[in-house]
DNA sequence: TCCTATACTTAACGTTGTTAACCGCATGAG
DNA sequence: CTCATGCGGTTAACAACGTTAAGTATAGGA
């Protein structure tokens, strides 16, 4: 009785079908250009169909951004872990950086758009949450060797959070012409993380970055 | 024949009708909340009256923000100034941070979505372009004065900055609540605007805050 | 008294997200 | 084998949006 299972696998098929229509629309163009009636163009279905297996465009977009952040964040976590706690914040945050500068549009909607403060029961494991969590973990290892003084690292990691954020999120608004007092300087990203790890370090730490 | 004066003024009236008008709908609904038809209902005219006097709906919030911004950073720049340039930089953070929490559509609209290039001539003039003015110059005090090194005052000033816009676009984005690992603290500007002086700062200062 | 410019309105267009009603076909039951 | 059922799909439509074209009335100057 196998035929359920085929079900579920060509409802599988379509939808992702309309997540990769959708995203390739949600790339290049951005949120607002992606309208139901161009993805169901391209994929050759009927525009109401999406809502037979997505709620409405946002749950097809968080979806879609939902999978693109796991990605990345399988590949940040499959990164050479270096040996400093230092470097390690560091390398996050550039990496970090890296991926909301690659895909503007992705890190709009995630963390520039208030979210509908929905599935509160799947908040643990989102790759948000997990990649804060790598973040997190750094800034406890760099507590617990003696690099940042005791203190609540929740915080602390809020707090870098919040400064890596700022820059991504001028990046991708700004053009790099346009921003105040001539434009941009390429190391900026760098300037900003370097500059929050010595805000927090202690003055040993402060002189090996 | 003051006539045309009189036009004039009846002009700037039916301007300011509807700027104030919008300027309630986008304070307490939001920008996709202000539209031209509850704008014009509101002050009794036609939709299309809108038109004759602003360009479009971006046009309108424009002008909108750029009123409110100039009102900002005039009550930011009357304020006592610190003789320490530190506490001059820490105080122009906190001020920019709660304006930005006390108005998040108006920030959100100005910092958070991408504009239409327009109007190069009158950037340099600008209520951004005036408040990181001040942000520049107290980051070239704190150089002159020692506090900090020798340096690129602009890219300093600018990673500043974009420490602050982190904070204040995610405390406007993510509700209290939703951050990870637990709510944020309320102290949470303080320490990002305190580790980014600190971040910056030669050793001394570092210990002075 | 007529002409003209200007502020304003009505009506409409083309999109958008989303929903209601319907349709056909494969599937499982009798 | 037949029939009812349910599910995936479509067509048509709705309400709302920003915006534009066309028309109207009114006030000022000639």
């Amino acid at each position: 009785m196998g035929v359920i299972e085929r079900r579920e696998r060509e409802r599988e098929e379509v939808r992702r079908k309309i997540l990769d229509a959708a995203r390739e629309l949600f790339m290049t163009e951005g949120y607002e250009k992606v309208t139901m009636r161009r993805i169901a163009d391209a994929i050759e279905y009927s525009a109401t169909t999406i809502y037979n297996h997505f709620e409405d465009k946002d749950d097809l977009v968080q979806a879609l951004c939902h999978e693109d952040f796991a990605r990345l964040f399988e590949h940040l976590q499959a990164q050479p872990a270096p040996s400093d706690p230092i470097q390690a914040i560091r390398q996050l945050g550039l990496a970090y950086a890296a991926f909301g500068t690659s895909y503007p549009n992705h890190y709009r909607f995630m963390f520039m758009t208030p979210a509908k403060f929905e599935h509160p029961e799947d908040r643990d494991t989102s790759p948000g949450e997990q990649a804060f969590g790598l973040l997190r973990a750094a800034v406890e290892w760099a507590i617990a060797s003696g690099h940042f003084p005791e203190g609540d690292a929740d915080t602390i990691a809020q707090a870098l959070w919040a400064s890596m954020h700022g820059v991504v999120a001028l990046l991708i608004t700004l053009p790099p012409n346009f921003w105040p007092h001539g434009p941009v300087r390429p190391d900026l990203v760098a300037q900003v993380v370097d500059a929050g790890i010595r805000g927090f370090a202690v003055a040993p730490a402060r002189a090996a970055l």
